[in-house]
DNA sequence: TTATTTATCCATCAAACGATTGAATCGCAG
DNA sequence: CTGCGATTCAATCGTTTGATGGATAAATAA
């Protein structure tokens, strides 16, 4: 058995996908209401009904793109799991930074989709609600605040929502900060693992013995 | 000369105010495009004719709603100054993030349409990127992080829009962290104060002589 | 070959949306 | 009371948007 999504994701040059990463990065900029499956189709290169013929109706599609972009993120945080597990927890949130955030940079609209997510209304409520990815348990351990994944205290999941969000908020707010900063993209990428770094490092090993 | 937003604030009563207060908590909960204007006429209780009467198309209305937001915003950090002025960086930060942590979860559409304004794009990109308020300046003095209000350093900005970010993040995403945590809401806003803290206390006052 | 499924586009629909027009209503000064 | 500006609403216009049906062609199977 496997989902349509699943198909799409075998053949990167299937009709699909390409609907599929292009409706990623447009609902990424403009959130749900503000894309138009016009503006997604135009992109590709295709008609509208072309579209539908693959994804069925907007909703599918941007539940498809939901479900999509979490289980990149998911698999990402599994890669970073393995490349820092053992070192001391200062190293591992140094690497971690650095690690997501590149990877959040290559592919902002992850970010902008999850923060769209957790603020914004949709007007036609449907179920997607019911899809809260539970990363947080699994970062909770990653970061040594929780020895299991389940039961993880509500104060140690703000903890790791407060380090997630402050990432995301950073890869999201590019276009709007750096400008406002006067620096270019290398320059702010650089600036936000710095300050990330800044907040975070102080906060998880103020208690550590050292 | 008064501006019509300043007439519509003067009378809460008028129906310019009744416009406004409603379309702030509209705006706020679904973003610009989420946003009819049928929906805010609606709510208001009168025809749309009348809504575009008072305050022309449905962007001068938007338009109106960030400066109001911004004004307020602007106004209540200005009164959490005028409170923790002279008391020590552990003391102001204490109460700085309980007073506007207060101060926002009765006014959750201010974190909202700030949020949606750093990270998502409209579709006619009106010259509103042109209003971005500058708050940083002024809370990096604040916060004891700069002399001047001009010239900023770049760094310094980063952390004020850190801690601001981090604030907002947990109002806005209210409705969908409650949830997750299976918290009620006072306990929520209790965890809200109690994970800021303890994320950007230590961060800076690690620097501290103690 | 022929038949069937798959994939794409053109044309079009119904609903929703932002916006406007013109008439009706209200308050008040002359 | 009369006249007039300010305000409100009902009706409607033109456009956009999500979605569908049918024709067409290419690929695949029989």
């Amino acid at each position: 058995m496997s989902t349509p999504l699943e198909k799409a994701r075998k053949d990167p040059e299937s009709m699909k996908a390409r609907i599929l990463d292009v409706a990623r990065r447009i609902f990424g900029e403009y959130g749900f209401h503000g894309t138009t499956t016009r503006m997604i189709a135009q992109e590709v290169g295709i008609d509208i009904s072309t579209l539908h013929y693959h994804w069925g109706g907007k909703k599918d599609l941007y539940e498809s793109v939901v479900i999509d972009i979490n289980k990149d993120l998911r698999q990402k945080l599994i890669d970073v799991e393995l490349v820092i597990h053992g070192l001391p927890l200062r190293e591992r949130l140094d690497i971690s930074i650095d690690m997501t955030t590149d990877y959040l940079f290559e592919h902002p609209e992850v970010s902008n989709l999850i923060l769209f997510r957790y603020f914004g209304k949709t007007r036609s409520n449907g179920n997607l609600d019911a899809i809260i990815p539970e990363f947080t348990a699994d970062i909770a351990r990653s970061m040594g605040l929780a020895l299991d994944r389940k039961n993880v205290p509500p104060g140690t999941m703000m903890k790791v929502l407060a380090v997630m969000n402050a990432i995301h908020n950073f890869i999201s707010g590019e276009n709007f900060f750096s400008p406002m900063l006067k620096v270019d993209r290398e320059r702010y990428i650089a600036l936000v693992k710095e300050t990330l770094k800044f907040i975070l490092i102080p906060a998880f090993t103020q208690n550590e013995v050292v």
